[in-house]
DNA sequence: ATTCCACAGGAAGCGACGGCCC
DNA sequence: GGGCCGTCGCTTCCTGTGGAAT
């Protein structure tokens, strides 16, 4: 389908709503239709059950390297290694709140400080978030406009006064982009006298403390679990357990969860990964009224989980990555046009997105900042890129998209850019734009 | 064996920005 | 209102790369 029958395609819905009335309708409908979910937030893998199938023997290990809490000890740091959607933060936010509550119990005050450092990634943003979070009843920083160094110092008197241990769980510590916070906070300790820290950091990258100088890795002090990924079976166990509370009871058919934890583990045994192909799936039934979840419905949400993953990206890229991709859409359909291959290199890729910037009457950036969009691009999967030789023509990165080109077009379609395009062709009757 | 090309990608630095203090 | 602090997006400068051409 070209791109402006795409367009012409979503521009007019072809039944409206005009009252209030059709919309209370239109929800009655679907509340009235089937549902299999008895709760679905269940199904979702941020909650936290209160059993952790496979994962009883970490969760002792780290109830037995924090016990010292108990007691105001500082227990050691806690380093814990394993891919994704393998347990790792469901076992510390477990613990984390088992031990807040031994604490309660034992008249003890523990606190529990969860951080993602995903967008939390710099000392300065980490403080923050640890003053925000034990500052009850206490006059401290919780906006911004101080240094660290300040924010540091009120930190410190704020927990000796309250005399407590405090343990702060750094999830991805991979993202802190400099080592010296983690080494700031790793001698926190010696600026308390009442009070202890206690940190675990938490990473997918096995490697991501190899690069620390030996100050850190001394200050770290670690204890190092590393968590092996689900397999099917295990998978099956985590599904199983959650459906029970999750779903009415035989809305799932026989093979559904093999299946789901079967695909799953291909990846590398997700849990979190199992739990959406699940939801999704029940979703889709639910929408088509089905009394059933097949693996049809599985194969479906499989698919769709995927295609939104990518639109979701696209449409969150700032306006320069966007153009960029309009070149890359652009440059490759002409390369169908001409028979040509449709693998694209940095150079013509970057002298398309030099044009659509006129066009769009953007300052077009350096060829150094586009190479590090083409960079971000693959990282998000958007693009497969590798560097090749092409001898006396120099060295380059062989480009290729990872989706249908008519999907990427797909998604631009509701672009604010592809209306600019759709104008300047009708003008100039430019039929690649 | 050497030269050459078109980049890749690291490092440093700049300016703008948001949020605060004084 | 000027100064401070940390962050971010970006440019500029630079060195490195590797295979075809000479």
């Amino acid at each position: 389908m070209s791109l402006i029958t795409s367009i012409e395609t979503v521009s007019e819905p072809t039944h409206q709503l005009h009252s209030l009335h059709d919309v209370q309708h239109l929800f009655d409908r679907i509340l009235q239709s089937d549902h299999l979910f008895i709760n679905r937030d269940l199904l979702r893998s941020t909650y936290i059950p209160e059993i952790l199938p496979h994962r009883e023997q970490e969760i002792t290990e780290l109830a037995n390297i924090l016990s010292p809490a108990l007691d105001y000890a500082a227990p050691s740091n806690v380093i814990m290694y394993g891919l994704p959607g393998i347990g790792k933060t469901a076992v510390a936010k477990y613990v984390g709140a088992e031990l807040e509550a031994a604490g309660k119990a034992h008249g003890k005050n523990i606190t529990f400080l969860y951080v993602n450092c995903q967008l939390v990634n710099t000392l300065h943003k980490i403080l923050y978030d640890i003053s925000s979070h034990i500052s009850n009843n206490h006059n401290i920083l919780t906006t911004t406009g101080f240094s660290s160094d300040v924010v540091l110092s009120k930190i410190t008197t704020c927990l000796d006064a309250t005399r407590q241990v405090l343990i702060l769980c750094l999830d991805e510590a991979d993202r802190i982009k400099d080592d010296h916070a983690l080494y700031t906070l790793t001698r926190i300790n010696e600026h308390l006298h009442q009070s202890r820290v206690s940190i675990i950091l938490v990473s997918n990258d096995i490697f991501f403390t190899e690069s620390f100088d030996s100050r850190i890795k001394s200050s770290l002090n670690q204890e190092i679990m590393v968590f092996d990924p689900y397999n099917a079976d295990q998978l099956q166990d985590i599904l199983r357990a959650r459906i029970k509370t999750a779903l009415k009871p035989g809305v799932i058919e026989e093979d559904v969860i093999p299946l789901c934890s079967a695909l799953s583990a291909q990846e590398h045994g997700d849990a979190r990964r199992a739990l959406d192909l699940l939801r999704v799936a029940v979703e889709l039934a639910e929408r088509k009224h089905d009394h059933n979840v097949t693996n049809k419905h599985v194969r479906l949400a499989q698919s769709k989980i995927e295609k939104d993953r990518i639109a979701e990206v696209i449409h969150s890229l700032p306006g320069q990555q966007r153009l960029l991709l309009h070149a890359i859409r652009i440059l490759h359909r002409y390369n169908d046009h001409m028979g040509k291959q449709s693998v694209m290199i940095t150079g013509e890729i970057y002298n398309q997105y030099v044009e659509l910037s006129k066009i769009v009457r953007y300052t077009p950036l350096t060829p150094r900042r586009v190479a590090d969009f083409i960079s971000q691009l693959e990282t998000l999967g958007i693009l497969t890129a590798r560097v090749i030789s092409k001898g006396r023509h120099g060295q380059t990165k062989e480009i290729q998209l990872t989706m249908p080109l008519a999907e990427l077009a797909h998604i631009l379609n509701d672009d604010e850019f592809t209306q600019e395009f759709q104008q300047v062709k009708m003008k100039n009757q430019m039929k690649l734009l």
